[in-house]
DNA sequence: ATCCATCTAGTACCTGAGTACGATACGGCG
DNA sequence: CGCCGTATCGTACTCAGGTACTAGATGGAT
């Protein structure tokens, strides 16, 4: 496998380590500062990492614009979920973690500079789960465990709703909503309602 | 970069060849019909040609747990999206064109053996539209109005985290993630932690 | 120089949530 | 009949979560 000429956005000295190990010396880029892409040719491959305050000194439609002018693969130190999901919005390639094993990286700028997206395992869980079957599959989990009267318990819980609401929109006391909520945690696992709710909608 | 060993699936003797040049022949493994799956250790590469008579002669079910059990990779001589879509849904970990370049299949199965999730480009801009239909005007609105502190302490709280866990992972004691959290409750115009989760994860 | 946003933090307080350890009642099943 | 699952409810306790009021330290903007 051929190693890739690529420029790269970063203020952190260890993680600009990492990335030159991945490239030989004549084929890292390294960019002083987020204008600095605007002067590359186009279609390139650059890696941002999003630690850095270049990211935030500029706005989405920026971005945006460098996106749809480059091939960008955004590594985070701290990653998740939702920052992966907005930059791919906005157009990305790729989406990890900044200290992801070196293989991964590796792999991760290949994919990309073979002019395809690049996508790590739970994000792509959540994006299929947008898709299709979103209720179908999680949903049939942690219900079937549940009686009936917990199964609504549990709902409402998940809703946001407070134990004396519940209790008044089933015509129960307080103390029987709680009851339920003892059962559904302990078969589920889980410890409270936040989790319960997670678990209800279908994340984790 | 290493070649992986895998089994494959396939009536096709064209596509059998370039998958040979894929690998060494001592690690690649022809399987005989589609029951030949359950003789295999678990957690195998294991390529599947959709062409073949032998995937539709098995119902849904039997291909999911084979997802669960081994990592599979689909391959078509007429991809399609909606393919490939159904095919993730099941559980699968790669989806691409059968008679895609050499490099590209030899990626695909570095990726999948590497425990990740291959998609291609036009399915991807498909599950990122389908889910940015939902979340962006949900999971866009969240964050705008909150500062990037508030954002991750926001992020962390809505994935159940504790205060004091999230004040350790923060360097911060847990008087302050209550400010942060008393803030953003005010900005969303919200009261507790279960209603920022489903607001954070696109639920309201 | 001043003002404002942001991040940080202390003390004190109240309340909902969850648990511990019970109880009663009802219906199905061997 | 007794056993068990389900649904109901009491009292009392602990504790995390959230609020009220306050305030020091930055740093950028006017």
């Amino acid at each position: 496998m051929s190693r890739h000429a690529f420029s790269i956005l970063t203020d952190d000295e260890a993680l600009f380590s990492r990335f030159r190990t991945l490239a030989s010396s004549s084929t890292i880029h390294r960019l002083q500062g987020c204008k600095a892409i605007d002067e590359l040719p186009a279609h390139g491959l650059i890696v941002l990492d999003t630690s850095g305050h270049d990211l935030r000194s500029q706005p989405e439609p920026f971005w945006q614009r460098c996106c749809q002018q480059h091939r960008i693969v955004v590594v985070s130190s701290t990653p998740s979920d939702d920052e992966g999901l907005a930059w791919l919005e906005l157009g990305a390639a790729g989406y990890c973690h900044a200290y992801a094993a070196e293989e991964t990286l590796q792999q991760v700028l290949e994919v990309v500079a073979g002019g395809e997206v690049w996508v790590g395992r739970s994000l792509m869980t959540r994006l299929l789960k947008g898709i299709g079957a979103h209720r179908s599959q999680s949903s049939r989990s942690w219900t079937e465990a549940l009686t009936e009267r917990e199964r609504e318990v549990a709902r409402r819980a998940a809703d946001a709703e407070s134990n004396l609401v519940i209790a008044q929109a089933l015509g129960i006391t307080e103390r029987t909503v709680k009851s339920h909520l003892t059962a559904i945690f302990e078969k589920l696992g889980i410890s409270d309602r936040l989790q319960l709710a997670l678990k209800v909608h279908g994340i984790r």
